[in-house]
DNA sequence: TGATTGATTGACGTTAACGTAAGGCATCCC
DNA sequence: GGGATGCCTTACGTTAACGTCAATCAATCA
């Protein structure tokens, strides 16, 4: 059983996104499903970048952006000079995610503080909050 | 010494903006500048929150986003019942941020071993990398 | 005092990331 | 065989977050 592949209304299902935005992607060149005729079909390879782009927006990155990292999970064929900048690219956005990581917590620390604060003022009006 | 106030352009040096970026915020109500004059002074709560917005936008909320929780941060004198729905929000975000912050950390766990296999790869064909 | 510097308010332009509507194949079901 | 369904392309519309003029005003400097 080879791996399963699937149509855009399924990914679609699948990702919860719409078709609008799969193809959209595939026309700036982040995802290239196969085709049957006219119709498109979703491999694992599809499946895999796709979760990547999602993850790489919820952290904030644009679409071209991502599509320049996708490479680095795909360094089957590359020539050495682009496969090397490929790499040095990742190590800038490992490093970039590092540091973003490090700023989002403590900035999860300082709304951990205001919401103690927050909490403070609410109960000495005599509002009660839901038990955590 | 009160707090020193500065002029739009000293502020956008600090945080390496444009003018329009700060006008554009106010006109959002991110921001409130005092007034002298037509001219704008931005005070030590305006860059509080200034830093707060572009520090929100690195994670990649929304300026409205945004907006809605720099309220916490300026609890003043809020009505109870508003107060409570900014404190509800306050929490929400943080659960946002710290499941944000745990996929950060797989995502860099992903890259950090591509990039084992890129230097493993580049290294087979014989390129030499900076050592970090 | 006249020119430069730095600020102001409109107002229209731009880019990213899609949404949405129109019109057209192909297949399946009764 | 004629809807219904699901896909396709083309193309214009939309929203967020500013950029980019243009015209104006106030202070300062030579």
């Amino acid at each position: 059983m080879s791996d399963p592949k699937f149509t855009i209304g399924e990914m679609c299902e699948m990702f919860d996104v719409t078709p609008r935005t799969l193809r959209f992607y595939e026309a700036k060149e982040l995802l290239a499903p196969e085709r049957v005729g006219q119709k498109r079909l979703f491999t694992k390879s599809d499946r895999a970048r796709l979760k990547l782009i999602l993850q790489g927006k919820r952290f904030g990155f644009s679409l071209e952006e991502i599509r320049q990292l996708l490479n680095l999970y795909y360094l089957g064929d590359q020539q050495t000079t682009q496969l090397t900048q490929t790499y040095q690219l990742g190590r800038e956005r490992l490093a970039a995610m590092e540091s973003q990581r490090d700023e989002l917590n403590n900035a999860i620390e300082d709304l951990r503080e205001q919401l103690l604060w927050g909490e403070k003022v609410l109960a000495d009006r005599g509002v009660k909050l839901a038990a955590e």
